[in-house]
This record gives structure tokens, C-alpha cells and sequence, in this order.
DNA sequence: GAACTGGTAGTCAAGTTTGAGTAACGAGGA
DNA sequence: TCCTCGTTACTCAAACTTGACTACCAGTTC
């Protein structure tokens, strides 16, 4: 599972209703498209397929009110909400290793409840450890893990990825418990977006941190 | 960039000759399925690429000596073998949080001199800590951490996750330059092959540390 | 007032990935 | 002898991703 449903919905959640570009501008914003495949393409391609799957409703605007093409305003449903929400949850739970979707929930985490995100934390923390336990007894051969030569330097890394995952996770947790951030219902929530009007600082093509890729 | 490629052409490569499916179980024994997209659509798909590429040369083979419908075998070219090699070496330097291509990487790091192999881990751990001052530097707004909210979670996760892979990469340096495995040149090569006519333990499908995903 | 620049908004073809499916063959049982 | 089952080996359509490209308009410059 790629990071990009979560973040679209999210990001069209935000406004109530949106379009691509504002999508695409508030993902930069976030620095999503270097670390997840947030990029035009994929943005507008999720935006129509989940268009087309009932998530999302798509609203025909005629011209732009400040020059460009005409747009297509986005506005999520019932059905994409639900998606949403399952799709947050997951994230934070599941220990998949794949850093970026990871990321996309913590983008959000505060759409849910202070005690669920907590709860979904310490889950994530326990599949962790539950995958460290079953993959080293099960990788590990009989004849003691020499056997596996520098190949076993690939299971060494995952488990000390996953080490420090969990241990982050933990540090996350203890943040979270400590009063940090604006959890759902407790009051103005923080919401990352561009003022409008304001020019974005971190957009495409910029003098960044360089991609080591 | 995906880990495909280094992971079909270093497989071909340790064989000599091999057809798909014995490249997949190469990878299967190895767990690449599960911590990578070497999956069998993709290695098919990248074996025909690479081979209309010039990297791999195709061999028609009649039937199957095992049953089976007729396979085709492949055979690495000079191209490809350079195309190997850069590969290897990018991907042992560069960070780019994608953990499936360092992994896929650290499987083929003995076809490298033991030399090569460190000077390109400690380019690896000097590009993460440029990238973490670059990151920390660019992404700090002026007026404090504090602006961002809960979304610097985002960028804390990053961090965190940079220095345990520097914190990973140092101990594998001091592995490496304390005698471990053997490299390039240095005799009788470890080779994660299974055994000719050897049942894989890993292969897909089975009671596995279950997929958290 | 024509040309240029830069931001807005999105499209497209080519390539890649996924997951399910197909086909050939041998071994073993009824 | 026929049937089923498991293994070997690969195929395919549908979905997704990528990076480059197009088109529109406003403001500035010459």
C-alpha cells in the first residue's frame, strides 16, 4: 500500500473541498513529494480514481478565478471518509517498513481522539516487537546464524530498523500522553496548510535538501 | 528506484545462467519477497525489460527437464554487469529512506573489494549526516519548531530514523573492517544460493512471520 | 502593443507493479 | 486407466507511478 490515497483524502478533508493543485500545494508543504510519491501524476490519478470509486465527488468549476485552466473541485463522501479513517488507522499500526506511509499518518493523527491515537501507538509498538520475535526465531538456521554469511546482515538491519522504530514510537507516545498537540475535540485544531495566499517554501524545484536518490 | 533490478541482475549474475523462476527462488530464500517488490510479475517483467535493454541476453530453452512449460534462460552481458555494478555502488551510498534497496544492496556487498565496500559505507554515513543537517537547517521555520505543530513529527521521524541508520551503518563498517565475511578477491565466495535440488524454507505462501501489511 | 516571464492547473505516454490466473508435467492413489 | 494434486514456470489485465509536457492567463518589460 502506497502512502498516496491516505494523503489525498487528507489533504481534500482539510478543506471541505479542494482541487488538485491545492492538494498538490499542501503536500509540498509538507515536503511529501520527497519523501513519498506524492507527485503530480499520482495525485491527480488518485484524485480521479477514487473519484470514480465513490470516495471522493467530483464538481466541474468552470474557469480558475486567477488564471490557468479551468479546475475540478474535489469533496470528499460517507464512503471516503470511511476509507480515510480505516486507512489512518492502519498506518499508525502496522509495521510494514515502509518509512513514508508512516509519515502520511502522522500528518493526521490528530483527526482522531488523544486515547485512540495512544491506543493505535502502542499497538504499533507491540506488532513491532512481535515481528522482531517471529522473524529471528524464524530466520535464524539451526545450525546458529553464522551460516548465513553476510546475508544475515539483511536481517540485522531490519531488526535494528524495527528497534529503533519501536523506540521512537515510544518516545511519540510519551509526547502524546505529555499533553502535546490539538487532538479531535479539543478545541481549534492545527491544521497544516498554506495561508492562503501565501507562497509555498518548500514547492518543487527548489534549492532543497538534495535528494539523495 | 526500486530494488528490482540490482536484485534480478546480482541473482542472474551469481548463477551464470538462470531462468525466472530460478531467480525467484534466489530471492524467495532470501525473504526479498517480503521485504521488497520481488514479486513474480515484476521479476519476469524485469528480466524481458533488461533483456530488450541489452543487459541480460535470452536464451530459448526447449522443455523444462523438471516438467514445467519451456523456460527461457538469461545470461548477463558486459552491460549489464556494469549496469550491476553501479547499481551496487549507488545503492550502498545513497540514503534515501528506502530500506528495500539498502537491503537488496547489502546482499551483493561481498561481489566488491573489502575496500571499496568501506569507502562506500562511509560515504553513506557522511551523506546521511549532511542530508540531517541540510533537513534540520531547511525545515525549521524561523520563528521556532513550535509552528509546525504535530506535522514536525514528521520530520522527527526522518531524523531519528537517519541516525539509527548512521548508528547501523558505523557498527557494519567496524564488522567489516574487523575481518568479517568475504569479499572480492579474497577466495572461495559466500553464495546465498540454495543448494541444487533443495526444498526452500522460505518460499512464498508458507507460515511465515505474518506480513504486517 | 508584442514578447517574455512565471504561476496555475492539469494531461499523457511509457514504464512498473500487483495479484490472480494458466499451462505442462510427474507422482501417487482408486 | 483415469483423476487429482503439487510443483514448475510463466502470462496477463488492471492499476499505479513517473517525468516530461501542454495550455492558460496576468503582469512586466521593452
Amino acid at each position: 500500500m502506497s502512502a498516496i490515497r491516505l494523503l489525498v483524502l487528507g489533504a481534500v478533508r482539510q478543506h471541505g473541498r479542494a482541487h488538485g493543485y491545492q492538494v498538490r500545494n499542501d503536500l509540498e508543504y509538507w515536503g511529501a513529494h520527497e519523501w513519498s510519491n506524492a507527485k503530480p501524476g499520482s495525485i491527480y490519478h488518485a484524485l480521479k480514481q477514487m473519484a470514480k470509486q465513490g470516495m471522493l465527488i467530483a464538481h466541474e468549476i468552470a474557469p480558475s478565478t486567477v488564471g490557468g485552466p479551468p479546475r475540478t473541485e474535489y469533496e470528499i463522501t460517507e464512503k471516503g471518509t470511511e476509507e480515510y479513517l480505516t486507512l489512518l488507522r492502519e498506518s499508525l499500526t502496522s509495521y510494514d517498513q515502509k518509512p513514508d506511509v508512516l509519515s502520511a499518518a502522522l500528518g493526521f493523527v490528530v483527526d482522531l481522539g488523544r486515547d485512540e491515537a495512544l491506543e493505535l501507538l502502542e499497538e504499533r509498538v507491540r506488532g513491532i516487537e512481535e515481528w522482531r520475535t517471529a522473524v529471528t526465531e524464524h530466520y535464524v538456521p539451526d545450525d546458529g546464524p553464522g551460516q548465513l554469511g553476510h546475508i544475515g546482515e539483511i536481517m540485522n538491519f531490519w531488526v535494528h530498523s524495527a528497534d529503533s522504530g519501536a523506540e521512537w514510537t515510544r518516545g511519540l507516545i510519551q509526547r502524546i500522553k505529555g499533553g502535546a498537540y490539538t487532538f479531535a475535540g479539543e478545541g481549534e485544531p492545527f491544521v497544516g496548510v498554506l495561508p492562503e495566499g501565501e507562497k509555498n517554501p518548500y514547492s518543487t524545484g527548489e534549492a532543497h535538501p538534495e535528494d539523495a536518490e
